[in-house]
DNA sequence: TGTTAATATTAACAGTGTTAATTATATTTG
DNA sequence: CAAATATAATTAACACTGTTAATATTAACA
């Protein structure tokens, strides 16, 4: 059945285009230019084809979604090569504000809107778990950094996943207020310094600070 | 000219009339079902009539960004009677993360959607500051209450704005992360007992005990 | 009462996601 | 090779969205 073989891969091909091209308008031009007909004349086909190999639009932001986190992902692999475990949930906390930053719009598809989650919700009830496999992943990395911190006397009698969820929200919280414009906003009226855009940078500082004087 | 008066009175009765059907169609049935169109039928004017009192949806959008800015406000009021200032700050935390739960489609639109604040940026480039002014006075009394703390010796050598900025992203970052889920999800992999919900409560709680051991 | 100003409406445009019916293109079979 | 059959892609349409221009209705003023 190579005949066979052969279409399937076609149409998997096809699939990566679509998704490349969602991509492609996404990264360039934000979520809203990103619609089922922008992406069709983008690889030339009409929208409806693009049902043919997606079930719907959430279908295709949770495939940006995934996207996402393959690019943080990426980020956060280098990160294992820091040994000290503090060094490292530092930097996992950099990295993790930068991309914000620099992927603007992938940080709110994953970690803002709330779209590609009620995909999770759909396809099977029963089991919402089997597709958030990447940012599981991630927060297990902050997990054992978290614990390896403990080891060598940071953060004691804090309960682990508690805690590990408390440097998230902060951190994420800093990122979308930054995101959003509050942070430079409340800055510029309170007497803050700093050029625009550095104020998560000296906050998360400051957070660093603080975490560092829990031994 | 009695007329004119009346006529304005009238005029501004409709837009309050608009607004509230704005509100209960926000309310009772989220942002999806607040269309232009859809809050004309529930007051049973013509779709462009609203454009008669609204500049634009964006203008509906903030209008109702500010009521939810009323309702916190409300909440914040109370919290005056606290003396104690850590006790206030603890009291006022619960107040925000209750207010996110509880009405949460005013918490998307006020903290987490980018388009009221779109709004800001638009009338008066040069001016962006006079319309936030509900956000403002909120912050302001984070400010003061920390101060407060300080002066009775909590959160030594912290600077001021920038660790009620911490504080805010905090508190925020666990209500955003509650409300999509994430922090259900995340509780219900790693052994963290408490009911569905419980969860920010009790990060929350680990998050005073923290601020309470900055002494 | 006729004129003018304010208000509300209809019709339309340019989008959106999505589905059903139809056409075009391959692949398999007689 | 030609006919029958899957597969793939398309057109047309539906039900929405925000928004604007032109028109009709209503109220105030001379």
């Amino acid at each position: 059945m190579g005949i066979q073989e052969r279409r399937e891969k076609q149409k998997e091909a096809l699939k990566g285009e679509i998704l490349e091209a969602a991509i492609r308008l996404f990264t360039q031009h934000g979520f809203e230019a990103t619609s089922i007909r922008k992406i069709a004349a983008e690889i030339e086909f009409s929208p409806t084809t693009i049902y043919l190999y997606y079930k719907d639009k959430l279908d295709i932001i949770y495939a940006l979604h995934q996207e996402g986190f393959r690019l943080l992902g990426e980020r956060f692999k280098t990160l294992g090569m820091v040994d000290e475990p503090f060094q490292r949930l530092k930097a996992m906390g950099r990295a993790y504000i930068h991309f914000s930053l620099e992927h603007k719009d992938f940080y709110e598809l994953m970690f803002i809107m709330k779209d590609p989650l009620l995909h999770l919700k759909s396809p099977d009830e029963g089991k919402p778990d089997a597709c958030w496999e990447e940012g599981e992943r991630t927060f297990k990395a902050l997990l054992d950094t978290i614990e390896a911190c403990q080891a060598k006397g940071y953060f004691k009698g804090q309960r682990l996943a508690e805690f590990a969820l408390l440097v998230w929200s902060t951190v994420h919280g800093l990122c979308t207020l930054s995101l959003h414009g509050h942070l430079d906003h409340v800055a510029s009226l309170h007497e803050i310094e700093g050029r625009e855009g550095a104020i998560v940078d000296s906050a998360f500082e400051q957070f660093v600070c603080l975490l560092d004087n829990m031994r």
